[in-house]
RNA sequence: GGUCCGGUAGUUCAGUUGGUUAGAAUGCCUGCCUGUCACGCAGGAGGUCGCGAGUUCGAGUCUCGUCCGGACCGCCA
């Protein structure tokens, strides 16, 4: 105590008692409390009293104890006996409070995103951004990974999101592309020799936003070669465990594998949330060929048990009732039975089936008195997506998703193509780069769509953290399947020509993954939206509006670059 | 492309069945106050009810359109 001091930081609060104020300093690091005595510094005192919020100040002064101690802040038992004050620059007042709960709204926190990162929590998930940021570089530096930087400006291809487009001033008339990831670079880093590749990445893609995407996003990208799906999948576990433990302390039991067949099963989703149960039991043995029309049409009857919730309501139910009947999730009805804890059981479809029939169900789904029961019927496809949402909204119901627990697992075996009834053609579920299960190429030509994916996604806590695959490195198998996907020859050679043509010489085998760093941080912070974590972040519509972007552009940045906006 | 929610003081919100002068809290300004830390006390200023049209004797309130923001579906290889 008692040494001298000199801090410099923003005016958080003054408190002016008449003989004498205190002011709350702030700086990046905490806060701490500037004492002035009208008795003893009458002339400072007066100049303390005219500070407003967010003037910026730099004192000099002696750490005192304080007589009058704060528990409640970290620096509560100290203060400084001001000497010398020296006000930097003053400011007007803030349109929202700079505190840890501001009273201020989404909308005026973006307007001044530079006043919003000045309080404690958005500068905490920044800070956060940054130790992953840095333990992610330390890990992969571990496992020998070069960073290396690949072009923002690339070319555009008509496969996957649509693309930013950058028009070429020297090239009249043609455009770049912003890179939705840099995949074929790294692919192309593998086949130049340099094993194991890595970048923190900014990447791009024109498509709706929502809270946890954002046009312009940041993935840790990650390449290897000479390597197969289990090589890669225990690295990037172990990254993401060293991370858990480095950031936060938590150590990560081994990731379950899951094939994605199972997912869509037992959770109806191919990001399953792990931390809790309410698996799904498919219920068409026992529950068809009863006279209930709706089950006996059905492809699918599957239900869900929910722990202890037989004594919902008939108000509860039909919230979740009209829940499923949302155009969103789409189902016709929802079926319940309440296997009541006297062991008698009540059900929305009586009339269909007695005590024995139900409790055939209740056998099928593990139930225990007490429990409820909840199924949906109809079309396999969408009667999964629907009770998925089910299975969440009762997962938040019951409070089990919590966001300081951890559930990780790899969801593999994708299938290699998807069928779009629009187009009438096969599309690359991962993309057209992903490798075929050896075993499964046969079927490429006679049954594409059982073909299974060397590809795997990291999924935590229902979130896609990440995807990758084993890639093609054969000139041929490329081909076949940019013949698949309805490029013809030339097509697929004009736009991926430069990677075909680089797979004749001598390219490695080689796979890798990409991780949504934002999708990341905002786990580990505990939030669903990844704006919080982005130091400034577009809104829905994808504007700045800080700096009031897209905007238009100069009629001679235009004529410059031979282009013209046509307006309707 | 679509669905839903919101827009009222600097800010966050309330505003009843359409009815006189649109409120609260907080922030801001002024004064008082020597141990506050959500300081306290007294007083004060502050409103294009997003915008436009319509219905009505009368609209913050009802209708339509539009703009802005948020969430979601489609979309996101």
């Amino acid at each position: 105590m008692g040494a001298e001091i000199t801090l410099s930081g923003w005016v958080q609060k003054s408190r002016d008692l008449g003989g004498m104020t205190f002011i709350d300093l702030r700086d990046r690091y905490g806060i701490t409390q500037l004492v002035f005595n009208m008795e003893t510094h009458a002339a400072l005192c007066d100049q303390a009293r005219k500070l407003g919020r967010e003037f910026v100040i730099s004192v000099s002064g002696t750490v005192a104890e304080r007589s009058n101690k704060n528990p409640k802040m970290p620096t509560g038992e100290i203060e400084i006996l001001v000497e010398k004050l020296v006000v930097l620059n003053s400011s007007i007042t803030p349109p929202f409070t700079i505190e840890e709960n501001t009273d201020g709204g989404e909308e005026l926190r973006m307007k001044y995103r530079y006043l919003d990162l000045r309080r404690a929590p958005v500068k905490r998930n920044l800070e956060l951004r940054h130790k992953m940021a840095m333990e992610t570089r330390n890990y992969l530096d571990s496992q020998n990974f070069f960073e290396i930087e690949t072009p923002f400006l690339i070319k555009s291809t008509p496969e996957g999101a649509r693309d930013f487009v950058v028009p070429s001033r020297m090239n009249e008339g043609q455009f770049y592309a912003l890179p939705q990831s840099p995949q074929t670079f790294k692919q192309l880093l593998m086949v130049a020799g340099y094993d194991r590749y890595f970048q923190i990445v900014r990447c791009f893609r024109d498509e709706d936003l929502r809270a946890d995407r954002q046009p312009e996003f940041t993935q840790i990208d990650c390449e290897m070669s000479f390597v197969d799906q289990e090589d890669i999948l225990s690295t990037f576990e172990g990254m993401a465990k060293h991370l858990f433990k480095k950031v936060k302390g938590i150590d990560i039991e081994n990731f379950p594998l899951m094939p994605y067949a199972d997912a869509m099963k037992y959770y109806g989703s191919d990001k399953p949330d792990l931390r809790f149960g309410m698996r799904f039991v498919e219920l068409n043995d026992v529950a068809q060929n009863k006279g209930f029309k709706v089950f006996d049409d059905a492809e699918l009857v599957v239900g869900i048990c929910a722990e202890g919730c037989a004594e919902y309501t008939r108000k509860q139910l039909d919230q979740l009732t009209d829940f499923v009947r949302k155009p969103q999730i789409g189902a016709n009805g929802l079926v319940y039975v309440k296997f009541n804890t006297d062991g008698t059981v009540k059900s929305s479809v009586d009339k269909f089936f007695d005590q024995e029939a139900l409790k055939a169900w209740a056998e099928k789904m593990n139930a225990n008195p007490g429990d409820l029961i909840l199924v949906l019927a109809g079309e396999t496809n969408k009667t999964r997506k629907a009770l998925c949402e089910l299975r969440l909204e009762m997962g938040n119901r019951l409070e089990l998703r919590n966001p300081n627990a951890f559930k990780p697992l790899w969801v593999t075996d994708f299938p290699l193509l998807e069928w779009d009834e629009d187009s009438q053609r096969f599309y690359a579920m991962h993309h057209p780069f992903t490798s075929p299960k050896p075993e499964d190429i046969e079927k490429m030509d006679s049954d594409p769509g059982a073909v299974r994916a060397n590809a795997y996604d990291m999924v935590i806590n229902g979130v896609e953290i990440g995807g990758g695959s084993i890639r093609i490195h054969n000139k041929d198998l490329q081909k076949k399947m940019f013949k698949i996907l309805g490029f013809t020859d030339e097509e697929a050679q004009s736009q991926f020509g430069f990677l075909m043509n680089a797979f004749e010489f001598g390219a490695p085998p080689h796979g890798g993954i990409a991780l949504g760093f934002d999708r990341l941080v905002a786990l580990f912070g505990g939030s669903d939206s990844i704006r919080d974590y982005i130091a400034f972040p577009k809104n829905n519509a994808g504007r700045d509006v800080m700096i009031d972007s897209p905007s238009e552009i100069a009629i001679e940045q235009l004529d410059e670059l031979k282009l013209k906006v046509i307006k309707d």
